[in-house]
RNA sequence: GCCGGAAUGGCGGAAUUGGUAGACGCAGCGGAUUCAAAAUCCGCCGGUGGUGACACUGUGCGAGUUCGAGUCUCGCUUCCGGCACCA
């Protein structure tokens, strides 16, 4: 053994060993427990970043300490390969978006290897292979004969100088990122996924998950958004058509004073022709951008549309107004108003003198003050007509009833979900495969000609606009069905497509009789443990469960919900430094170009830029990001310090669920505490590899660190295994390091002792720095690798103590400690805790009321 | 506006079931070693008072429950995340 940690020479050898003997290559074992444990696959930017160090080394960890429990570990790492960027990257550098890719992925992979990840690269994938997208497609043409699948027009951005669709986020401030041109909204045909098919388990379901976070459960509960209500139609005054409401609230149906409907709705735009103050409110509501949470506060505004409704039960005349707080995309895009009972309707009705009729009253018989807010309980009807009386669950029942007799309403449970459009009129994507046929109409692409392969060597323009759509070779084709020349598709899927289901395709990647091997699936799936960001609770593990549900019914797995376990994990964060600079703006420079003074109390006094000496300005602790300029490049990391010391830092800094403060003196201080890891081991094992047993007759200091050797490895089983807290793991690996380093015993039971010691410790910081602990542990005298060892196990004879200190207070206050036997009566702890010197010395002038005795813990004394 | 989550030393964080607040690390201060520095090792390190033992005080603010509250309850403040003016 070396005398002197070196980073450089052991980790790419201990890489070498694992790559060499597949150490992590596995196959399905009916006679092991599986565990597969997957991270959210890397999207091929170019670099990794410190976000992907972070969430690469949680799951390593997990999947490493599963492997030591005995677990059949299953951990993959692919490629989310299509995307807007490489045809950015495209267009910049006029390459085309596959050879980029290609690149980047390339260079990603060796980057994520130098980190020592236990991953089965056997089964990567890149979701831009023919070999993997021609399932989705496969896929796709299975749920169009089922009927999930629709075509339907729907609005895109539309910028008129670049003739070409942009996404959401090439629109910046309304305008094309390239042209700068005014974005147009334009209404287009486009593939629709049935999501909402399924609204209803994949809301019931959300709800069982209790390995889920609450946060991005209760986020997946909101997007979904289920309510229930009814839905009934207000006749218009002087035609034939009618309005159609939605309402959760049918037990206020009587105080419905007055209509309002979106700007959008039908009706207001017909009254609009003919009135321009109407014309003008649509066009100014069109300025409003909908969806945003500082509407909330938006004042409310409207203009009657000059109709009137005539009141399905009453039969009296309502107006009609058309109002900026109702949204054309949600329920019919009108509603009942009624000002009483809902404070939205309250704050209009109070704008426009429109009247406001109580219907609902406090069961407890209180008046409320209508005219300082609207009354939202629930309560008792009044002023009801054949309703009253009723409280307002009976009363919702009644009505809805009453409706439902006389054909004016019906029941209906209404969801915020909407389906999932899959159509991206970009050129880096998977193919829809499907064939219009000017006869024929629309046809799926036949089995047997799939895939449909988007071609890789193309060109790009300046406009940025899809290449596949001035291909002829790629559109001209003939029709599947009458072989009359037709058109392909040239839309391509949105990449949530390609994510939504290769945590599946890892069970057997290379499958080539249908998408999925069951036997492969049906081992592995559903995965036990997931790990990526909280920035895709909602769209991207939605679409998961919402796939793996399709397959599901498919009959490709057997499953329900496709990850068992989530962990969200946190942000990376960095300190920011900057100048203001005299044009307006701020120029960001990174921390470590940056020199930082502190008084004599370790507070930061002042700071200054390395390079010229003059002073810059704190800008706080922030998301890692290039516009803040305070990203730290992972690469230079690893070859600095090590991957192990990457690792630990990465863990020891905070736990995996929050966000992560970096700091680089944080890191030299992970890389101190394994070369005084190496130190320990090398001391020890100089004078050769103890032979004795640890469990002997042992001396008080050889019991307690031996005690605290075993206390150490149950708390870190527990936050490994439970908590997931790897922070609080390292912690209690550098305290029993500490020890260990105090512990002088050099005779042969010492010895002993200590060899269990730090062989303990190697093995619980195994799944954390494996490089390191490969080779401590082949120095501690052992043959085989410690990737194939077990997790260490508990002796509880270890733990058991003969004398306890225990505390004591008086009044609640710490007045001194006792030492008991470990079996000592309650008495008797009593009467040890009332002699103490310091504590009889509170008891003074005082009557003792009573003694508290928390066993093992503490001792309180009540006396006044 | 609504729904989550959080707030603990100079900093990151610990305290798992209501039981010693500040583990572990960073920064800082003092010392050893060194010609010197780096590295390493030892000690100190919430605040106030005291030579000290120790005392008082202290977990965003204000109340409460309890023998005992960082932890539970109620009412606020600030910050972070999410959103749906959802009828």
């Amino acid at each position: 053994m070396q005398e002197q940690y070196n980073h450089k020479a052991l980790e790419p050898e201990i890489q070498q060993f694992w790559e060499q003997n597949r150490t992590f290559a596995v196959t399905e074992n009916p006679d092991k427990e599986k565990y597969y444990c997957l991270s959210m696959f890397p999207y091929p930017s170019g670099v990794l970043h410190m976000g992907h160090v972070r969430n690469y080394t949680i799951g390593d960890v997990i999947a490493r300490f599963q492997r030591m429990r005995g677990k059949n570990v299953l951990q993959p790492m692919g490629w989310d390969a299509f995307g807007l960027p490489a045809e950015n990257a495209a267009i910049k550098n006029h390459t085309a978006p596959a050879a980029w890719t290609y690149k980047n992925i390339d260079y990603m992979r060796g980057q994520l290897k130098s980190m020592g990840l236990g991953l089965d690269w056997s089964r990567e994938i890149a979701t831009c292979k023919p070999e993997y997208y021609r399932w989705e497609q496969w896929f796709f043409i299975q749920l169009y004969e089922k009927g999930l699948v629709y075509r339907k027009k729907s609005t895109v951005n539309w910028d008129p100088v670049d003739q070409t669709v942009l996404a959401n986020e090439q629109v910046i401030d309304g305008r094309g990122w390239r042209s700068g041109a005014l974005i147009e909204q334009r209404e287009i045909d486009q593939w629709f996924l049935k999501i909402t098919a399924y609204a209803d388990e994949l809301l019931e379901e959300i709800r069982n998950l209790p390995g889920w976070p609450q946060q991005v459960r209760t986020m997946q509960e909101n997007w979904i958004g289920r309510s229930e209500g009814v839905e009934l139609e207000f006749a218009l005054a002087g035609s034939n058509s009618k309005l159609t409401v939605f309402t959760t609230r049918p037990d206020t149906l009587m105080g419905v004073t007055y209509i309002a409907v979106a700007a959008q709705h039908p009706l207001a735009l017909k009254a609009a022709e003919a009135n321009p103050q109407l014309a003008a409110f649509i066009e100014e509501c069109k300025q409003v951008k909908v969806a945003e949470a500082d509407m909330a506060t938006l004042e409310k505004k409207g203009v009657a549309t000059g109709e009137v409704a005539i009141h399905p039960v009453t039969g009296e005349s309502v107006p009609v107004m058309a109002a900026n707080f109702v949204l054309m995309s949600y329920g019919s895009g009108a509603v009942m108003a009624v000002p009483a009972h809902d404070q939205r309707d309250w704050e209009f009705a109070q704008v426009y003198g429109l009247p406001i009729v109580q219907v609902i009253a406090p069961e407890d018989g209180s008046s409320p003050d209508l005219s300082a807010a609207a009354f939202t309980d629930k309560g008792v009807l009044v002023n009801s007509g054949e309703f009253t009386g009723l409280n307002s669950t009976d009363a919702f029942e009644a009505i809805a009833n009453w409706l439902t007799e006389k054909g004016k309403g019906r029941r209906r449970v209404n969801f915020r979900l909407r389906d999932w459009g899959v159509s991206r009129q970009r050129y880096w994507g998977c193919p829809i495969p499907v064939i219009y046929c000017d006869d024929c109409g629309v046809v799926p692409v036949p089995e047997k000609d799939l895939p449909v392969v988007l071609p890789e060597a193309v060109t790009f323009d300046e406009t940025g606009g899809s290449p596949i759509k001035r291909m002829p070779e790629f559109y001209q084709t003939v029709c599947p069905c009458c072989g009359k020349p037709a058109t392909r598709e040239t839309d391509t899927f949105d990449t949530f497509f390609e994510s939504s289901w290769y945590y599946a395709r890892y069970t057997c990647p290379g499958y080539g009789e249908g998408m999925l091997n069951p036997q492969a699936a049906n081992y592995w799936l559903p995965v036990d443990q997931y790990i990526g960001g909280i920035e895709h609770a909602i769209l991207h593990l939605l679409y998961s469960r919402f796939f793996h549900k399709l397959m599901r019914d498919s009959g490709l797995v057997e499953s329900d919900e496709p990850f068992t376990n989530l962990l969200t994990q946190g942000m990376v964060l960095a300190e920011t430094f900057y100048r203001d600079k005299p044009e307006g703006g701020q120029e960001w420079f990174p921390p470590n170009a940056v020199s930082v003074e502190r008084d004599d109390k370790g507070r930061v006094s002042s700071a200054a830029l390395l390079a010229d000496g003059q002073p810059v300005l704190p800008g706080g602790v922030t998301k890692m990001s290039k516009s803040k300029n305070n990203g730290v490049d992972p690469q230079e990391m690893i070859e600095r310090y090590g991957a192990d010391t990457l690792r630990l830092f990465s863990m020891f800094a905070a736990p995996p669920d929050q966000s992560m403060e970096w700091s680089d003196s944080g890191v030299e201080g992970a890389q101190r505490f394994l070369r005084r890891l190496w130190k320990q081991v090398f001391d020890h094992v100089s004078s050769g590899v103890a032979e004795a047993s640890a469990t002997g007759k042992l001396d008080d200091a050889q019991q307690a660190l031996r005690r605290k050797v075993h206390q150490t490895v149950q708390k870190v089983s527990d936050d490994m295994a439970r908590r997931h807290t790897f922070n609080t793991a390292v912690a209690a690996n550098m305290e029993l390091l500490n020890e260990i380093g105090r512990f002088t015993d050099e005779s042969a039971q010492g010895r002993a002792v200590r060899q269990e010691a730090l062989e303990m410790a190697v093995l619980m910081l195994a799944p954390i720095t494996p490089h390191i602990c490969h080779e401590l542990w082949r120095a501690l005298g052992h043959e085989d690798a410690i990737i194939d060892a077990v997790w260490p196990e508990v002796d509880d004879s270890a733990l058991v103590q003969n004398t306890l200190e225990l505390i004591v207070q008086v009044n609640g206050k710490v007045r001194g400690k006792v030492q008991v036997s470990a079996n000592a009566s309650e008495e008797g702890v009593k009467a040890a805790a009332l002699m103490n010197e310091n504590v009889q010395k509170f008891l003074e002038g005082v009557t003792v009321q009573k003694v508290i005795v928390v066993k093992g813990r503490l001792v309180n004394i009540v006396a006044n």
